[in-house]
DNA sequence: AGCACGATTAACT
DNA sequence: GTTAATCGTGCTC
């Protein structure tokens, strides 16, 4: 990482990245580009929203159950995907994080797309662009993000899906970033469905912001 | 085998 | 603000 090549704007995180707390991941995360290649396409977004999920001990995170079919890729190695089924039709994606054996994931909330808007809006057809990819399962919508995708290594050199260095190494001043509890917890005893663990950037990304 | 519920979304009143 | 859509997961019988 000191590396000055390996800091450039476009670098790919490398699995120290997501290799640390879960709740710090998070938070760097914003700001950063998520990238889905698929045939000739390049689809990206700088993340604006994004969740922790921490351990067995957190009532909010899936692997509260302990290891199972499901929750096997959180106890995996950090930067796969953990992408996952809910309500019947919505499909979510998760990075995971920390160390191997800690079962833990970073819920990437919300995108602001920036490549690929014309493919992104035909799948998000009729719908306003603020609306777009505002929401974990309009994400997976708009980038074509499905099951076929659950456990691959976002670090791999070949990986349809990564994350890029948006900012250029340097962190988001905190006065930009609003957090509070996550989402759709309804029944988790507290004090996990009230924990800050969600991160939300408040200010527009540019491409001038960025430095680019 | 059956059941309750879900890290949501879009459409509607 | 309310609600239908829709099915995998984990738990209980």
């Amino acid at each position: 990482m000191n590396n000055p090549e390996s800091m450039s704007e476009d670098a790919r995180l490398s699995r120290d990245f997501f290799k640390r707390n879960t709740v710090i991941v998070a938070k760097d995360l914003l700001g950063k580009r998520l990238v889905r290649l698929e045939n000739n396409h390049r689809l990206a977004g700088y993340i604006v929203e994004a969740e922790a999920y921490r351990g067995e001990e957190d009532l909010g995170c899936h692997a509260h159950v302990g290891y199972t079919p499901r929750t096997r890729i959180m106890y995996g190695s950090a930067g796969h995907a953990y992408v996952y089924f809910t309500y019947g039709m919505h499909w979510m994606l998760n990075i995971v994080t920390e160390q191997e054996g800690f079962p833990a994931a970073v819920l990437i909330r919300g995108i602001q797309p920036c490549e690929g808007l014309d493919i992104i809006s035909e799948r998000r057809k009729g719908l306003p662009i603020n609306h777009w990819t505002d929401g974990p399962a309009k994400i997976c919508q708009a980038m074509n993000i499905n099951g076929e995708l659950n456990g691959i290594d976002l670090c791999a050199p070949n990986a349809p899906l990564f994350v890029e260095n948006g900012i250029a190494g340097n962190a988001i001043s905190d006065e930009y970033i609003k957090t509070g509890p996550r989402v759709g917890l309804f029944s988790v005893p507290e004090p996990w469905k009230s924990i800050a663990w969600r991160f939300i950037l408040q200010m527009e990304v540019s491409d001038e912001i960025i430095g680019r």
